[in-house]
DNA sequence: TGTACATCAGTGAACGCGCGTTCACTGATGTAC
DNA sequence: TGTACATCAGTGAACGCGCGTTCACTGATGTAC
């Protein structure tokens, strides 16, 4: 039992303490919206709501819904580029790449669930602002690929503009990846299946790499 | 023109006719779906007043905006199946049909834009219902590939279980594919473009097909 | 061909509700002295 | 260490609005005779 318990306050229970309803605004946007259909189904009341916090002080810490969904997707692409630039996927030999990565990028989704969940939805669904955002952070998230599969001798014979095709081709298989793995239990047999099956897709792509020519006459 | 434009009539401009209505509904979520965030920030009484209808006629035709949606992703997969059943594409030589495949679809795709574009949007956006019945419909396409691919000899090596890994792979693709298509204008070079991609991309798994064993060890 | 009637798609008024946003306010916290 | 004050996050009442849904209705259409 916290000290705050013991003590009388005239802070209503549960309601967050001074100075963290922003971040109680963005948690309960994620929860609403992972219970949801998506973030237009929710309006600022239940929000504020869900934060323990009267309506009016969500302007306090937003100008409007739209930016609060701003943010959130802005926080979600920060935090993924941190993971993909410590994990420096380029530094690795080839072999066990495709299993390491699958494996990391599956255990990122899980540990930010409510995110990327949220971001799954607003990809196509979303105001044009968040759609374009989250399209812009993957064109970034495929071009950082398609520079690191360059510094490989064994995709030496491949164009760079070949190699951002094949980028943008392993790229949609993870995300296909992870919209699955937020669809299921979490500590569900099935979650194995999917992976597998992503390694095996993405070894197929790079069996097909194998064989590619850049430059076909 | 017409012969009703001519004859004086107690209906509105621009109303439906008996029995119309229906049709009018259906197509009036569609545009606004296509012309707004997703299925779930338009209302009834929006959509009614697209139609060119009183709100309650609503009622006269579907439960409630649950029913209507679902009707629109019933109807987009009974044609798409239709479509898909037609194309015959296990009875052609496997040289040129994915060329040809990329070009039947991305028709297809222009053709149903407004039917495709909710049904992208509601696939992890709608309701569960809606994305059940998306996802399933989903999975029988997959199912079907596999089996038109089981056919040509070219596969014969590939395990069912791998056929069907492989269709899916295939089939994300393609929905990638038909997600970029609605994004872009019509006539716009940038669609070649993305015909090109995904022709690209296609050929590059059944390149890794070739080289595929389904018995590693 | 004409008439009486049943059907039912579409109407229009009305309801209570949750919404986004405004406004003047309160009172806890941090700072200057 | 104590006091006065400025700041500003959070409050609570109030507003007008569009919403989904109800209900009794109207009147065009198709059918029986």
């Amino acid at each position: 039992m916290s000290r705050d318990a013991n003590k009388p306050s005239s802070r209503p229970r549960g309601a967050p303490r001074r100075g963290e309803a922003r971040e109680a605004l963005m948690q309960a946007a994620l929860e609403l919206v992972a219970s949801e259909a998506n973030f237009s189904a929710i309006s600022l009341r239940r929000i504020a709501r869900q934060a323990g916090v009267v309506p009016t002080a969500f302007y306090r810490h937003f100008e409007d819904l739209d930016a609060l969904g701003l943010t959130l997707i802005e926080d979600t692409f920060r935090s993924l580029r941190a993971i993909l630039r410590d994990a420096a996927l380029s530094s690795m030999p080839l072999k066990g790449l495709v299993r390491y990565s699958v494996e990391l990028f599956a255990h990122y989704v899980r540990d930010n669930q409510l995110l990327f969940q949220f971001v799954v939805k607003e990809r196509f669904a979303g105001t044009v602002a968040m759609r374009e955002a989250i399209h812009n952070e993957i064109v970034l998230v495929t071009n950082a690929l398609a520079a690191d599969l360059a510094r490989f001798d064994e995709f030496s014979h491949i164009s760079q503009n070949d190699l951002r095709v094949i980028s943008d081709l392993v790229v949609n298989t993870v995300i296909t990846l992870s919209e699955r793995i937020l669809d299921v239990d979490p500590d569900n047999a099935e979650d194995d299946a999917l992976m597998l099956r992503a390694e095996k897709q993405l070894r197929l792509i790079f069996m097909g790499v194998g064989r590619w020519d850049s430059q076909p006459g």
